[in-house]
DNA sequence: CTCTGTCGTTACCGCAAGTAACATGCTAGT
DNA sequence: ACTAGCATGTTACTTGCGGTAACGACAGAG
């Protein structure tokens, strides 16, 4: 029978795709955002045009690794998010497991969102970068989601809860980035303050009256 | 002398420098932020060597690039955030003069944030998106220190304005960047959204009882 | 023993960044 | 006037990437 043997071609293809994955990983991993083709084939010991047979081009590759690491960091967050607490809790627990997972891989993040760097010779990269937007509008409204499912909004609720969902996912994303650079506290106290700054106190603070300037 | 001359050589290479950016600028604004470096050379009637001559590489170019429309954004913002008005009053006017800006030149935005995306040839180009780091990094601060001198935070204040000024800038560049994209509303309806979710309208909701999965 | 299809290779193309070496014109010192 | 210096411009090159074409083994089917 063709099925069986096709069968079995298409689960050593799978495997084989999957190690690919996992070397070009382990590049990423350790060359930085910047690995090239080559590097990866050498790592995972082909040579480049494997690669293209199975990812078709650097895009289809990066697309693959990027889902596996997105895939994973959005189901973790949708647990914290859809856990049965209060509404502040369960913020709280979101903005620490996002902050939490790349503060565990830094490598990883940078590779998700931040294109290139450090280019020693100057030359291009892997053009990383492009596919972050991807990552931060599926959690965009992925979190649309929920707060449209969970939260009463009046009329219009829907695109209100988009606008948040993003609006608080770049929040998260733009403080979380500066917060790994430069590591001005420490994570609990970031998810404080954010969640503070979500629950209304820029509102409720008052005026400085002896502010420099007046 | 030669400090005349020298004056005078001066000016002329500012001259230059200025023309060579303004035809870059023509190049990027025409082919996206994928331009190369001899599409520049060649609108702005010159060939490679020299542009290399004025900026050394590649990212020194675009950093020049960049500043300039960073610069003229910052001070508009700056602007509608100084203004001796109410509190909200300001924070919808700096929303929506970031609104505008990137409604009003898109092309400049997305060079100064995304990187490559349109690769016709696959092949790279501009690193753009390095450099989107910078622009968001410094509105984040300038946003800081205006609430640090213009809001009563008790202690700590410093710090958490910091947190504040970058989550409210990474807020408003992913609502406006997946707005741009979608136009899903007005600018007027996304900015008072945004206002609206500073202002605490997210934790005065009350939860939603009928919602699925429940 | 050949025919077919997958897995793998080498060797190449095109293109962009960046550089070296050469040409030209203006200003200045003698 | 002649030449030294210097900025400005050029052509022609190197390097290194993404991507591909064309060829080589090795499995099973007739």
């Amino acid at each position: 029978m063709n099925t069986t043997q096709r069968t079995d071609q298409q689960r050593s293809a799978d495997r084989r795709r999957r190690e690919l994955l996992e070397a070009a990983d382990r590049v990423v991993l350790r060359d930085g955002p910047q690995a090239s083709m080559n590097a990866i084939a050498a790592e995972a010991g082909i040579t480049k045009p494997i690669l293209y047979r199975h990812f078709g081009d650097k895009g289809g590759l990066y697309a693959a690794l990027a889902k596996r690491h997105t895939d994973a960091l959005l189901s973790s967050l949708r647990a914290a998010l859809d856990a049965p607490a209060e509404r502040r809790e369960r913020v709280e627990a979101t903005l620490d497991t996002y902050l939490a997972a790349i503060e565990a891989l830094p490598q990883v993040y940078r590779f998700l969102m931040h294109p290139v760097e450090g280019g020693q010779t100057a030359d291009q990269g892997f053009d990383t970068g492009n596919h972050s937007v991807p990552l931060l509008r599926r959690m965009g409204e992925e979190l649309a989601q929920v707060i449209e499912e969970r939260v009463d909004l009046g009329p219009n609720s829907q695109q209100l809860a988009r606008v948040w969902g993003h609006g608080i996912v770049g929040m998260m994303h733009a403080a979380g980035d500066w917060w790994l650079g430069e590591r001005p506290c420490s994570r609990a106290e970031l998810v404080r303050s954010l969640a503070d700054l979500l629950w209304g106190r820029l509102a409720a603070a008052g005026d400085k009256v002896g502010g420099p300037g007046f």
